[in-house]
DNA sequence: TTGTACGCGTTATCAG
DNA sequence: CTGATAACGCGTACAA
């Protein structure tokens, strides 16, 4: 690793003090249009480049800010993270973006890390648990912008889509239509996110006076393959559902390969909704209608949130604000009329 | 931000020297049983967590590794890194990844803040054009590995599959179904990876002394809309494609799009066939045949060779290994039979 | 406008 | 085994 040339190397080369070179090149403070002159042409001449580090522990400023997910492999989350990216780009930012994999444990670990590097801020979607940690931090002062979901007791922002309201307008969809023994596969309870959606599916049902029955309610878990059981738990049961509502990405292909494989046709036989949208799901056959979410711009948002808080004055008021962003029901053509209806 | 404790504060408490605080709580050196004790107790009492960002100035180590690639977006990108990130969490790294969306000039601007933030070494998809940069570093003694693609006079260590290998085979495959009017959508000339595919193409053709039609070569240059039009353009065409051949996901679902759109069944019509793995590729209709790569192993590969180096016996002799990964070719059902064949 | 000197929190060296 | 003390590279208050 070739050594780097420091302040020090530009400084004897521009036959200026090494705090001299220090203000040109950080323009901050004053100096004579010569000595600028002078200093850019040597830093130029030894390729200096600012030293992030040294930087960083003087100002206690890494600009990095860390990011906490559940998982970047989904697509919701890919995208919400190159809306961040991009927008921290743009402004000089890097970040670090750990997986909590939905474990209370990893997700103490990350954080653990992303605070001992010294993250300028975090952009979090806590998982369940015992929050007390965060709470600490966002007391202490730390910049923070939940996602996704928020937790009981944390007034930090948060970027969120109402996701009761999103469930009810796909769940009604389905009322419509004329659906009835409608199932939900649903994520964990206790993640806010989730029973938010449970929640809409209830009162959607509700709204239409149609009991809840709970063996058409199924947990499991955000996970693909307990979806995949979930589904065939359906399938198999006395009182098969006329449609399936399934709480997100991962989960909705584990319910489809259940599906393919009980050779149950889409919609004919069983309607199917499904929260987040793919590329793919446009050339399923039929394509998918889904819930599809903002993610990419909620990404941005994200960052933009954080960078004020960041940027802002000091202990000053902090933006304990909740922005919602809007669902879109995209409806294709996995949604059928119900038989006989 | 609450102020975090150091270790003056712990020594102070524990009635030591900084020094002597140093030495046991980052075990180097020696010490006494009963000021190991001692020390750690005060490390406890103020809640130590060392500063990352002294120590990495001292030391010149982040544990901090950049990874640069063209677009986390891609499900073969986005399931590398999450190769790499738990690789790297295992061993108590971070990890920050640009996007270079194969723009030389992004590409360029993300390694000089990688440089800057002083990584302790790098994992590179290379974009086309001029990697003297790249050639510097490495000739610099930065540790480095290539994935996916490599770069002429750089001899750094890199994951790759066999790229005209495969295409080779997927080809092949096609031509023993009888086709023989095989169109190939191909990413960037220029791009490595992707004109080994070509030549894996035109060998597979030149091997059954099928002529190479120009008219059925198209470049998409990795985009999904340019995927679209190139299909467009080929279902248009005089002489019709009986099977396509498509070089990336992106582009695969471009390619998809238009041959719904135009109501050209697969496989009936054209066989298709494709680079790259979703786990929507099995509930398409038709299930799609594809070349799967291993890209969540050849994360973690990438991150333990990189490893070695950074470990890695001084300036001695640099691994200039090449690892070359086994590709599969996953026979589903968007492939048939030529009509009359 | 310019130079000097100190400190950010570590690690590492050198006496004792 | 232990305690001073010097870097690491940069920002910045202070003096000139």
């Amino acid at each position: 690793m070739a050594k780097r040339a420091t302040l020090k190397d530009v400084a004897a080369r521009a036959g200026v003090s090494q705090g001299m070179a220090g203000r040109v090149l950080g323009n901050y403070g004053s100096y004579s249009k010569d000595t600028q002159r002078k200093v850019r042409a040597a830093a130029r001449a030894v390729h200096y480049s600012p030293n992030v580090i040294a930087k960083a522990l003087r100002t206690r400023r890494t600009r990095t800010v860390g990011v906490l997910i559940s998982d970047i492999t989904a697509s919701f989350w890919t995208s919400m993270i190159r809306g961040i990216q991009d927008r921290a780009a743009r402004d000089g930012y890097s970040i670090i973006v750990c997986n909590s994999d939905e474990q209370s444990h990893d997700e103490k670990a990350a954080l653990a890390t992303l605070v001992e590097r010294g993250m300028d801020g975090l952009i979090i979607s806590p998982t369940l648990g015992n929050h007390s940690y965060l709470r600490q931090l966002w007391r202490g002062g730390t910049p923070l912008v939940l996602v996704d979901r928020k937790v009981d007791g944390l007034d930090a922002p948060s970027i969120r889509v109402d996701n009761r309201a999103a469930a009810r307008e796909a769940v009604s969809y389905l009322v419509r239509l004329g659906h009835r023994r409608i199932a939900i596969i649903r994520g964990p309870e206790g993640v806010e996110t989730n029973d938010e959606r449970f929640a809409g599916y209830a009162e959607a049902l509700a709204e239409q006076r149609i009991p809840l029955q709970p063996a058409l309610v199924k947990n499991a878990r955000f996970l693909q393959e307990k979806s995949f059981e979930a589904t065939r738990e359906l399938l198999r049961a006395r009182i098969r559902p006329t449609a399936i509502f399934v709480c997100n990405e991962a989960m909705a292909s584990g319910c489809i390969h259940a599906l393919k494989e009980a050779r149950v046709r889409i919609p004919q036989d069983i309607s199917f909704i499904t929260f987040d949208d793919t590329v793919w799901a446009e050339y399923l056959d039929p394509p998918i209608t889904c819930v599809s979410q903002p993610s990419y711009s909620m990404g941005m948002l994200a960052f933009d949130h954080l960078l004020g808080q960041i940027h802002g004055h000091g202990g000053r008021a902090r933006p304990q604000e909740e922005v919602v962003m809007k669902t879109r029901l995209v409806i294709r053509g996995s949604c059928a009329r119900v038989n006989g209806a």
